[in-house]
DNA sequence: AGGCGGATGCTTTTT
DNA sequence: GCATCCGCCT
């Protein structure tokens, strides 16, 4: 985009070196280059330097591709900008305290400082970790909120609550409450009057006014409930018709909240005083703790402020940003930038009125800030508004359809305020071509049937993308599946790998709850003695043992000489990354999963001084909160793109197919039962409330709240806004596509739905470099899964085992798995030193203790049966399959075939062009014997017969 | 139109 | 644990 000019609408943007400006920057308008160039021309003002111009930015990324477009479009070098003000307002906030913020703890009159060690805590799980810590002495600390206590459900509601308040900007002092922090805890009445009345607003019915979604709402207003003896009971309440009585309205409102607010604000203040203890504070502290010093320290304040102040997805802000960018403004050249229709982050608290009412809030804040002091020192009442109109990334008619989503209703009897229709700002297509197919598609198998359509539209003429003012047949690269929620994106990745379609799923990844972490968590917990069986339970499962064998070991407490080897090696390592590196070298785990481990450990624990008990609970607590993180996992090459929709704003893609549009999907249903919660406008509530009233103790329902709740009503707008962001993704062509149930937002778009028969072809796998062989990734949880070892009669080893038995044989293995690694190792028996004659022998490329899965069917049930398969013997047309057995005896060959069936069947998947072979290898007299493999089908059957005698499987992981 | 009971499923993610 | 939505009944 850089070598272009700017348009009209861009240029008077880039001009406007003064004044304020709220900037509507639709979707693909060309917002970052308008912005970098705009900076460009603010330094080219003669007098203004990098460090008069503050530029906020949403993320880190942001911030460094800002900068680095700036030096593309100025004299300014990367190394003049380095120190620049272009940053997040987390990260300027955080060098702010730094360098003057010490006794910033002050201003809430908090007797402890920040100092140089003080670090911003960025893991959410190790900050739940400390808040719980927090708050099991607080409660032994303050018994008079043992009531508080028994209505919350966990603890970090209320951590979520503090932060919620803070982003408001309502703080505690030891005396109260910073400024009017107190207002926003009350509420505002006449507020919720507004809102009390719409919903108690009587309904048109065919003849004459019907009943109040209010008084509506309200029915079954005993129903399941308890409440407080002075609570009115339904026939009270709902006496009128079709409205109910107006006095409801002041009755429910007007609540004695002294101690709810007081229990609130000792949790906060004190919090607030354990982080600054602990040397931490959280992002919400960051800008709390400089919003209060701006505020008070008016000198310091006056000597940072800027000439030039610019914000970009101002949509994204919450309020205390807000207040915070006006505070570092010392003149009125404020600039923000954004798209309300692409406020998503609300559960971030983003607060999408910062843009839509811009001006209504800029004199509101003004006001506010102004109370005692002229902090905000200049005219706010000259607001001047640009819209940038031209689009150039999607056709006209995906721009035109994409308005529709914002006014779709989101539940079957939901009605969607049209008058958001005169807020949008219509844009216009620059595209050469406009050949966009918009389409809606519906199948039972939704997974499936997106596949199809994939294959379909890949190499069709009909779903052609642009390609420099060119049309061409569409590739993988250029479709993206978009979902609201990230499951099912990753099953649709497991479901595409079945078949061998290439997928690359982009975003957050539950990094905790794969193998490689399961693995490591397993070797620490050997490690630490304390939970050592459960660590090396899993170990020994992973390595192949069955159930029984693994039972048999722990009991004992024999474990295999090279395992307990590894152990004490391990134990040597001095940090976690050196032990999580150790661990994956051992398994062959060199991917982006292992790599992200490895750095985020070390990021989190290295620069601290935590012990390895510390590191595992990390580890099984994020597990458990099925922690995210992002991770580079990109197999390169040609492959379709699977993303969330959050993950995929301010990116492109020619063909976008909006997936799993399903009832309770998109929008999801549930969420925010917090007991004690901030609402707007009705301030700090609590749902339910613990005392004695009726003479027992009991946790009893607020029926006040129970009618507020009723007037704030669920808010879908942010859905509409999700599907708006999806939409306007595109380039070329949009797909819409939901299952056995389709939500309303699908069934209201504008659109005929076909039904899709699946029908994928299973393709071959391009390359051949995977690190794992597989068919199918079990999906945690859902399929069961054997090891071929319980596919075998136990029997026919009770004999094997004796003399040498399980140990020796490990060792044998340890050995041939090293040696053919390259490791330097010496044999030390002559079944090992049979190993070595053996490998040497062969001359293609080896692959080690691969771990297979094979999904069979059994009755309609998927069972995945996983294994490791000792050696592969790659050359370019065969591919050998090679098990070591160290028996003495040939008696369980029948056995065996079973096994190695298994590992033939996966093995022939991946190498769909060479020859397979099955063979085993016998340590003790170096013999080697090829196996017949079972047909697909005679596994599935033995599948069966297992499940029957054992009643239950044992499962993976 | 309104009342009632039962089924249903429970985010998103950056700082 | 809970709210919400759907469908059936009156």
């Amino acid at each position: 985009m850089t070598e272009y000019e700017p348009n009209e609408r861009q240029q008077e943007l880039i001009d406007a070196t003064s004044g304020i400006h709220v900037v509507d920057a639709g979707a693909g308008t060309g917002k970052t280059f308008t912005i970098t160039r705009r900076y460009a021309n603010l330094l080219e003002q003669g007098d203004v330097e990098p460090e008069d111009i503050l530029l906020i930015t949403f993320t880190n990324n942001a911030a460094g591709e800002m900068k680095e477009r700036v030096v593309a479009n100025c004299d300014y070098s990367m190394s003049a900008l380095r120190d620049a003000p272009i940053n997040t307002f987390h990260g300027y906030c955080h060098d702010l305290l730094i360098r003057h913020g010490f006794d910033a703890p002050t201003r809430l009159g908090i007797d402890d400082r920040i100092t140089s060690s003080t670090q911003p805590l960025e893991n959410e799980v190790i900050e739940e970790d400390r808040f719980r810590e927090f708050l099991d002495q607080f409660i032994e600390a303050h018994p008079e909120y043992h009531d508080y206590f028994r209505t919350l459900n966990d603890a970090t509601s209320l951590l979520d609550l503090i932060k919620e308040l803070a982003a408001k900007g309502v703080f505690p002092t030891d005396e109260g409450w910073f400024r009017d922090g107190e207002s926003f805890l009350d509420g505002d009445y006449e507020e919720f009057k507004t809102l009390f009345d719409e919903t108690n607003e009587p309904n048109e019915g065919a003849n004459g006014p019907t009943q109040s979604d209010l008084r509506d709402g309200l029915s079954g207003f005993e129903r399941d409930r308890c409440y407080e003896p002075d609570a009115p009971s339904e026939n009270d309440l709902r006496d009128g018709y079709p409205q109910i009585d107006d006095a409801w309205a002041s009755r429910a409102f007007e609540e004695d909240r002294d101690n709810l607010k007081a229990f609130v604000h000792d949790v906060y203040l004190e919090y607030i005083a354990f982080a600054l203890q602990r040397n931490y504070l959280n992002f919400s502290f960051l800008l709390m703790f400089t919003f209060a010093m701006l505020c008070e320290d008016h000198s310091l304040r006056e000597s940072v402020q800027f000439d030039h102040v610019l914000v970009d997805e101002f949509q994204d802000t919450s309020e205390i940003q807000f207040k915070l960018a006006l505070l570092l403004a010392g003149t009125d050249n404020l600039c923000v930038v954004g798209d309300w229709k692409q406020s998503i982050y609300s559960f971030q608290y983003a607060s999408v009125d910062n843009i839509r009412r811009f001006e209504e809030r800029l004199q509101t804040y003004k006001r506010e800030l102004n109370g005692d002091y002229a902090r905000v020192d200049f005219p706010v009442d000259d607001v001047n508004e640009i819209s940038l109109v031209e689009n150039y990334r999607s056709t006209q008619s995906i721009l035109d359809f994409s308005e529709h989503s914002l006014t779709l209703p989101a539940t079957g009897s939901e009605e969607v305020d049209p008058e958001i229709q005169d807020d949008i700002t219509s844009l216009a297509a620059t595209t050469e071509h406009d050949h966009s197919n918009i389409e809606a598609f519906t199948c039972d198998d939704e997974q499936e049937a997106i596949l199809t359509r994939i294959q379909e539209i890949v190499g069709n003429r009909e779903y052609a993308v642009e390609d420099d003012g060119e049309l061409r047949a569409p590739t993988y690269d250029d479709v993206a599946v978009l979902t609201r929620t990230r499951d099912f994106g990753r099953e649709l990745q497991a479901c595409a790998a079945d078949y061998g379609i290439p997928v690359a799923y982009e975003g957050g990844v539950e990094l905790f709850g794969t193998e490689q972490s399961i693995l490591l968590l397993a070797w620490l917990r050997i490690l630490e003695h304390e939970d050592s069986k459960r660590g090396w339970a899993v170990v020994l499962e992973e390595a192949g043992y069955t159930l029984d064998e693994v039972k048999h070991v722990l009991d004992t407490g024999a474990y295999p000489t090279g395992m307990v080897e590894f152990r004490d090696q391990l134990a040597e390592a001095e940090t976690i990354g050196g032990i999580a590196r150790r661990v994956f070298d051992r398994y062959g785990f060199d991917d982006a999963y292992a790599d992200g481990l490895v750095s985020l450990l070390q990021g989190t624990f290295d620069s601290t001084h935590h012990n390895r008990g510390d590191i595992v609970r990390f580890l099984e607590r994020s597990l458990d909160a099925d922690a995210t993180h992002e991770v580079e996992d990109n197999p390169g090459g040609d492959s379709v793109t699977v993303q969330t929709i959050h993950a995929a704003k301010g990116l492109e893609h020619p063909i976008v197919i909006m997936a799993n549009m399903n009832q309770h999907r998109f929008p999801p249903s549930g969420g925010g039962a917090d007991r004690i919660r901030y609402e707007e406008p009705v301030g700090l509530r609590q749902s339910k409330r613990y005392t004695d009233a009726h003479g027992r103790p009991h946790l009893y329902d607020n029926w006040r709240y129970r009618i507020l709740s009723k007037c704030l009503g669920r808010e879908y707008d942010e859905e509409r806004r999700l599907l708006y962001v999806a939409i306007t993704r595109a380039e070329s062509h949009v797909l819409f596509s939901a299952g056995e149930s389709p939500s309303p937002l699908f069934e209201n778009l504008p659109l005929e739905p076909s039904t899709v028969e699946p029908d994928v072809e299973a393709a071959a796998v391009g390359g051949t470099e995977q690190t794992q062989l597989q068919i199918s990734v079990p999906v945690p949880e859902a399929p069961s899964g054997q090891s071929p070892h319980s596919l075998m009669d136990d029997s026919v080893f009770s004999d094997v085992e004796d003399g040498k038995g399980m140990e020796f044989g490990t060792r044998v293995h340890d050995f041939a798995e090293r040696y053919s690694m390259g490791q330097a190792v010496e044999p030390t028996s002559p079944d090992e030193r049979n190993v070595q004659a053996f490998l040497d022998s062969l001359p293609g490329e080896f692959r080690v203790e691969e771990n297979v899965y094979l999904p069979v069917s059994v009755d309609g049930q998927q069972v995945t049966i996983s294994g490791i398969v000792d050696l592969l013997h790659v050359t370019d047309d065969r591919v050998e399959i090679v098990d070591y057995k160290t028996d003495r005896g040939r008696h369980a060959e029948a056995e065996y075939r079973k096994q190695l069936s298994v590992y033939y069947h996966v093995v022939r998947q991946e190498y769909p062009d060479r020859r397979v072979s099955a063979s085993i290898y016998y340590t003790a007299d170096g013999e080697r014997v090829e196996v017949d493999p079972l047909l697909l089908d005679e596994l599935g059957e033995l599948v069966d017969d297992t499940h029957e005698e054992r009643g239950e499987d044992p499962k993976i992981r």
